[in-house]
DNA sequence: GTCTATAATCGGATAGAC
DNA sequence: GTCTATCCGATTATAGAC
């Protein structure tokens, strides 16, 4: 019966993705100031009012965005557990790789903390919370799970700003592979 | 000869600190987009105007913003050095204190970057970098205090988000205390 | 130094054609 | 599904009085 013309609303298209792929590029380049319904929009391909079409509004937009980072981070998280070994070093080390597609998006997001439309906020802790459970399946000692994962989130910080140091970086992913390794 | 009636407009006077406050404050409440002209003049008791005698512009207001980031950093920094004892405890800790004016200023800032006027992630990288020089005189393994420096900023990144986890996280502060001991 | 207009611009959102 | 045209509110910045 309902096969309606206009797909429920919500779901995936061509488009849809495009646009959120734009605004995702337009955050990483400019922060939300630079991320106006008009950029995204010629960004995509398409125009304002095609954009209105697909994401109500603002909000819309934004919502869309995060409801795609959750999922697509449940996803990663899932790929990443039967993955199981040298799960730790995967995990720190794709923090430090800004052109990942799971850490563009995390990037572009913390770009959007503060905004009033959504809450950003709790997105990234889920997104956050989803990696902590797997690092949490490998390593029993939970202050040292807690640790791994905090190096991991300071990695984002300095991918954020910037100031990432790749060799050092590098000898402290190793060391904590180690204290790791020590723990079993 | 040039006893200006107007103070060298890039100086220190009251109203000046009040409207770098009352910025502060509005961007930890609300982001970047709340910081209206309008808004922070209110927040600082005078009007657009007045404001805009200090800061000429909204770029003028965010570098005034990120200078007194660098020098207050700096200084406590400076200041943290000669205390010199249990001075990783009190770095990490600090990190978790969302009410320390050190830390208030750097989250504050942190949600403005991206911003398309000025250089937060510059700003925020020397912040980290003058701590991390405190850091690595307390600590000879250059790959242990980097790491020391990762945790914290991993505890800023949550303080940020809101999903710090305070009894965890003291355990994890206990047991970086325990590393740094071990490696003298 | 601080205030009250006011100008100029921009961004989000609606209406309706195709 | 996508576009153009338009409206409206908000925001930055200026001008000039006090």
């Amino acid at each position: 019966m309902s096969s309606i013309t206009r797909p429920s609303p919500a779901r995936p298209s061509a488009t849809r993705d495009l646009i959120l792929d734009a605004l995702e590029t337009l955050l990483l380049e400019g922060g939300s100031s630079a991320a106006t319904l008009e950029a995204v929009a010629t960004r995509a391909g398409v125009s304002k009012g095609g954009l209105l079409y697909h994401f109500g509004s603002k909000e819309a937009l934004y919502e869309g965005f995060l409801a795609r980072l959750r999922t697509s981070a449940a996803q990663e998280a899932a790929r990443t557990r039967n993955a199981s070994q040298g799960l730790i070093a995967a995990y720190l080390d794709v923090s430090t790789v800004p052109d990942d597609p799971g850490t563009r998006s995390v990037l572009a997001a913390l770009r959007l903390v503060g905004v009033q439309e959504v809450d950003v906020e709790a997105a990234l802790a889920d997104t956050f919370e989803s990696w902590y459970a797997v690092i949490a399946q490998e390593i029993a000692d939970p202050t040292l799970a807690r640790l791994v994962q905090l190096v991991g989130d300071g990695l984002y910080l300095h991918a954020l700003i910037g100031s990432a140091r790749p060799e050092a970086d590098q000898l402290v992913i190793a060391r904590i592979i180690e204290l790791v390794a020590e723990s079993r």
